[in-house]
RNA sequence: CAGGGUGUAGCUCAGUGGAAGAGUACUCGGUUUGGAGCCGAGAAGUCGUAGGUUCGAAUCCUACCACCCUGACCA
């Protein structure tokens, strides 16, 4: 490709909108033009880039069975209807109609779709394991939609779905694909971690993400550095990393502390280490108040919470019901002399002598023991975030927490929707037996995204080689005025068209420094220079996008060195 | 959704009541040719939209819209 055909805008400045720097690269390269809040062109370049992430994951996913289909973005309501989902999904899905007021909506997932073309399809066991997959365009709501592509409302999502007789099969498969993942993300030259997550929205058992490693992410990992532990924050088990609770040694006491309302302020006022207070979270479950208590450095982990039994949809209380229930504002609670059920978190139930809110303005309690100054907690549960420094759960070490992008997301549903929407088979002795499934999603745009906020200096993006929108830039130093450089930089450019190089010729009558700045900015890997000084000794330039210096090449050989160089890497 | 912020040229931004501006990008001419050059000329805006105040509004007031940030139960 020419750069005088081709279609290349960037910009010097990038647009104030863009905060993080692979939307600010993504902008400035002129991959991606923004429409509107979460909603994004891909520009002529950033296409070839998304195209090369769709090819590699196309490539695995065929490689390990899995099938391609597209289904529709629209989708009818009653399908969604079916599942309960119509309601369950709330605005982050988007609703249309039709011209004769029917429902639709803009495919969100395609769970419901997949399973009611299989339940058409398939009859037989005989017909089974089956994986279908799409890459396909889709739209959710977000509250906020932010970082460019990387939390866009419409987004390119690779979605696969495998159907089963039973679970050692669905197991089988799930293996196939998580294999199927590393592969992937290997190949697009990712630094990334699978780690164990939350089945979350989409339900079912088992299941894992997989982040692209960046502090910008917005998921924390856990991980242990002395074992393969990795978990999603979300889900990652707390445990106490307290002794067995020590035998009451203070009598309980009543402390001024006038204005000090966070635990860190209080510890911080009565000079005591944050370990040694608790925190009261009063919450509302059904309309009783129920208190959670937290060590006082410790956060609440809302995805554990809920999952204790009849907690699924508990609030924190307000103002006024504090008010009424301990008679005193937020702030100063306590578990201490009121009637209420307490929940404990693990590593709470093991404090001793630990200082709380004495639901009182401007005091707390210490020296605080459960059995004698407040009931024994009604229960125990792991109620907290994984704080560094944990237990690893396979007790193989301490634990540390990083950030990641979530691009890659496997699910044993089992047969949540077979079920429902009676996706059955028979099996050999003609019984009719609901469909074991999977499902495994991929965030292509997402990638793109993320593989930027990972490869990128001060000059611009450095696209890992299988993701470069061009392979290699040619540009020529005075190609306008002088005949030798224009024929030999004609020359390269069919020669390397030639041997299936992607190649892109700056022919723009450009100074070298816009054409060098231009190129590093879209972050082709292999440049080659062909200017006057070298080439009077039959040599041309070549500089990778990370190499610090250029090295001569005599012109003869240049093919064949770019050659091995892209195939080497 | 709540709170905050911003809307002026393609992009980055100045302009607080009296003629619509700069840098950059763009076009043309010249010069230059190894890192976003230099000189000159030019084209370019419904000052987010609507209403109001005023002799006069980009500027003050009201409403709306769009976009961005923070948060969205962590006392």
């Amino acid at each position: 490709m020419r750069v005088s055909q081709f279609f290349i805008s960037t910009l010097k400045e990038a647009p104030a909108e863009a905060e993080l720097v692979s939307h600010r690269l993504m902008l400035r390269a002129g991959l991606i033009k923004r429409l509107g809040s979460g909603l994004y062109t891909w520009m002529p370049l950033g296409l070839r880039v998304l195209r090369k992430v769709e090819h590699i994951v196309r490539e695995e996913m065929d490689k390990c069975g899995a099938v391609e289909l597209l289904m529709p973005v629209v989708q009818p309501a009653e399908l969604w209807q079916e599942t309960g989902r119509w309601d369950k999904f709330g605005p982050l899905m988007l609703r249309i109609k039709d011209r004769y007021r029917r429902d639709f909506c803009f495919g969100p997932t395609h769970e419901e779709v997949i399973t009611d073309i299989v339940r058409r399809e398939i009859k037989s066991y005989r017909q089974l394991p089956l994986t279908l997959y799409q890459i396909q365009t889709k739209f959710r709501d977000e509250i906020r939609p932010r970082f460019g592509v990387m939390r866009a409302r419409e987004f390119v999502m690779k979605d696969a779905y495998s159907f089963h007789i039973d679970v050692a099969s669905l197991e089988r498969t799930y293996q196939a694909m998580y294999d199927s993942y590393i592969q992937i993300f290997n190949r697009l030259g990712l630094r990334f971690r699978a780690v164990v997550a939350d089945p979350g929205a989409i339900g079912g058992s088992s299941s894992h993400e997989f982040h692209v490693l960046a502090d910008s992410g917005e998921d924390g990992i856990v991980f242990c550095p002395g074992s393969t532990y990795a978990a999603n924050i979300e889900f990652a088990e707390a445990l106490s990393p307290e002794k067995l609770r020590e035998r009451a040694s203070n009598p309980i006491q009543k402390i001024a502390t006038p204005n000090k309302k966070t635990c860190e302020e209080v510890a911080e006022f009565l000079k005591v280490p944050i370990q040694k207070t608790v925190k009261t979270l009063a919450v509302m479950v059904n309309n009783e108040m129920v208190l959670l208590l937290l060590r006082g450095d410790h956060r609440l982990n809302e995805i554990k919470a809920r999952k204790i039994p009849f907690f699924n949809n508990f609030r924190l209380a307000s103002e006024e019901e504090i008010l009424s229930k301990t008679g005193c504002c937020t702030g100063y609670t306590g578990p201490v002399g009121l009637e209420l059920p307490i929940i404990c978190d693990k590593t709470v139930v093991e404090m001793s002598d630990f200082i709380c809110g004495a639901n009182e303005v401007g005091y707390h309690f210490a020296g605080v023991n459960f059995g004698r100054d407040v009931k024994e907690p009604d229960h125990v549960y792991d109620i907290r975030n994984v704080v560094p420094g944990d237990l690893s759960p396979d007790g193989k070490g301490k634990l540390e927490i990083c950030r990641g992008i979530e691009v890659g997301h496997i699910f044993q549903l089992r047969t949540e929707y077979s079920e429902v929407m009676k996706a059955s088979y028979l099996n050999e002795s003609g019984q009719s037996q609901p469909m074991e499934m999977g499902c495994y999603g991929i965030g292509v745009s997402r990638i793109v995204a993320a593989a930027i906020e990972q490869n990128h200096d001060e000059h611009g993006i450095i696209f890992p080689i299988v993701m470069a929108p061009f392979q290699v830039a040619i540009v020529p130093i005075g190609m306008n005025k002088s005949e030798v450089i224009r024929t030999e930089a004609e020359k390269l450019y069919t020669g390397l068209f030639a041997a299936g190089i992607e190649v892109l010729l700056d022919d723009r009558e450009e100074r070298p420094g816009v054409m060098f700045a231009d190129m590093e900015l879209i972050g082709i890997p292999h440049r080659i220079v062909i200017g006057e000084r070298g080439l009077k000794e039959g040599n041309v330039e070549y500089q990778g996008r990370c190499d610090e210096k250029y090295q001569v090449i005599p012109l003869r050989n240049i093919i064949n060195f770019v050659e091995s160089i892209i195939c080497g890497s």
